[in-house]
DNA sequence: ATAAAACCTGGAGTTCACTCCAGGTCAAGG
DNA sequence: CCTTGACCTGGAGTGAACTCCAGGTTTTAT
């Protein structure tokens, strides 16, 4: 009645169940942290094993990853959390997701094409400021 | 004994002295912020009128478009108060400051290479999405 | 001169994103 | 069996970055 998994060797099964520990390890994220993100509705439905103890299968694992990379790209609390919910729906919500992503893609261009001009103003910057270093003495 | 400046027009002399509010429209900073930003010495020093009240001149407003730039693109607080220290020393730290910023840039290139592969993971996961939908029908 | 608008200071309150703690329960090795 | 380490829940605490008062002064327009 319990999943023989011992430290991520899945014997008999293919659905391995890693521990939060495990998860932690391979996410960078803190173990508070997920559970963190469990609480706020970013990570629902994280199975139990028979003791209560939480068992992270591939499929969380990946949701964990593109979380995180939708969090690194400043993807606002609400809009994850959103998008998390559509994702346990299921197939029907394909198109709404993909729509998601795809103005999030948007907001992530106009980032970066303001990024690139932040660099070139630093870089004029650091060129005014050799200048005044070279005038200086 | 007032300089005689009403509404960002100068007519005597050149140092413009801006009121708060002209400064939070042209930043886009709200007033509060101004003066939040000015208690945790990112923005020491800004004059007074004979009443106690803030007069920006073009120096510091020109500090706090810089200033705009490093918050926007990263750099921690704790940096941006050393440069701000720095640069109320005067000509004398420079090369400190060019080397700050020098660093700060090496810091934005990685992080735009860090986005634009988080870019292309995105662009890969909406074709997934994509393919998914369509076998979906 | 005076009312309304803008400003001042000091300090409290808010949101976000974690992080830590207390007081237990569960799991693994000897 | 027993100890030690990993995990659990609920809730409190933290630090960054603002934001919003309260109560009082200054400026500005009429």
């Amino acid at each position: 009645m319990e999943t023989p998994v011992t430290v991520a060797t899945a014997t008999t099964t293919e659905t391995l169940a890693l521990t939060i520990q495990q998860v932690a390890q391979q996410t960078g994220l803190s173990i508070d942290t997920l559970r963190y993100y469990e609480r706020i509705g970013l990570l629902e439905s994280v199975g139990r094993n028979s003791g209560g103890h939480r068992r992270y299968t591939a499929h969380d694992l990946d949701w964990i990853k593109l979380l995180l990379r939708l969090r690194d790209t400043g993807m606002p609390r609400a809009q994850m959390v959103r998008f998390a919910q559509l994702r346990r729906q299921g197939d029907a919500t394909l198109t709404e997701r993909r729509l998601m992503l795809e103005d999030h893609q948007r907001a992530l261009e106009q980032r970066l094409e303001q990024l690139h001009q932040h660099m070139a103003a630093l870089q004029q910057k650091i060129a005014r400021l050799k200048a005044r270093e070279a005038e200086h003495g």
